[in-house]
DNA sequence: GACCGATTACTCGGATATGTCGTGTCCGAGTTCTACCGG
DNA sequence: CCGGTAGAACTCGGACACGACATATCCGAGTAATCGGTC
């Protein structure tokens, strides 16, 4: 049971939009330079994000992501589904209607117990992951982070993409 | 996020052999033909709640597996772990130390808000599962599967596996 | 100087290869039951 | 009739292929800014 990897890469990528504020925009390229991270397969993850409302995209130069609506509003669960899908990590196959020692169909009217379980457990992390937002994460991550970040998206903007001056 | 087969098979299988009785032993070619599962393949799963303590396993003819304590001492959570490994599901990768925009390691002494943040969800979720136990998974299932699962398995036991009887 | 249009460069978006892990299968080592032989 | 021994069959246990999904990458469609020309 491996969580993918966009998450935490599209999770970090919400954080840094927040800070650089709601209305701001940052393209793929300059996410991925500043986390080191491949930009073609790191704007896979920003895809699903905008596709699931959680981001809004915009094309053309000075274009790029931003978030669709405050860090507050941003629950971390929507992020999940967003990139590892909406389906739950455990699914039942309902071994317990095939074999030899098949239960029928009247004794199947409710989720078998198995399940149940798992789901209960499952639902207690979707609920924790909804508490939480991107503000919340905002918060608690060092301040000095959050200049840094800031800082370096104003020095990438201020300089020239296509060539650096030659003075 | 996908679950591995095995836990469910696993899960089924201990509740199959609580059912039975603690002392009592099942081979694995009883419990799949029971399940309709391949038994080489769900061989590989008891081997690994084995492993894990929570089965004990034995061999030559009338061997198999059986349950190492009682139902209500084994947690969800024992049984998951032991055939998913230990390993979280998110794991973090520490992309806020590369890349251009890097924080220096004096920021870093706590672990980043994201891997905390998905850290407290997962804790939530293991725990919930470590609060359920084989016992209680039995006691929601209807008695009825129950029954039905101790008769057949007292049914494979007398006939004689090598050649069924001409009379 | 202001407006308009073509060009250009940059962006997202989806279609396309590759690696790794889960899935499935096979055969060998070990152990217990059974049947046979001898006393 | 009882004990010992050799055989056989059944079990687990780990080593070996196959397939699906996550990972990684590339190229094309679209759009906004820019540059040049014209009024």
């Amino acid at each position: 049971m491996r969580m993918s990897q966009g998450v935490e890469w599209g999770l970090h990528c919400c954080v840094a939009l927040g800070w650089i504020g709601q209305g701001e925009v940052i393209s793929t390229a300059k996410l991925a330079a500043k986390f080191g991270l491949p930009a073609a397969y790191l704007n896979k993850s920003l895809q699903a994000l905008a596709r699931a409302g959680v981001l809004v995209s915009s094309a053309g130069p000075r274009g790029g992501f931003r978030l669709a609506r405050a860090p507050s509003k941003i629950t971390l669960l929507e992020v999940v589904d967003a990139i590892e899908g909406p389906e739950a990590a455990f699914r039942c196959t309902e071994i317990r209607r095939t074999g030899d020692g098949a239960s029928p169909a009247s004794e199947c009217k409710r989720p078998c117990a198995v399940a149940a379980a798992m789901r209960q457990a499952e639902v207690a992390w979707r609920n924790e992951l909804s508490k939480q937002t991107i503000a919340t994460v905002m918060a608690s991550a060092p301040q000095a982070a959050a200049d840094r970040a800031v800082q370096w998206f104003e020095i990438t903007r201020s300089a020239t993409p296509t060539s650096a001056a030659v003075s």
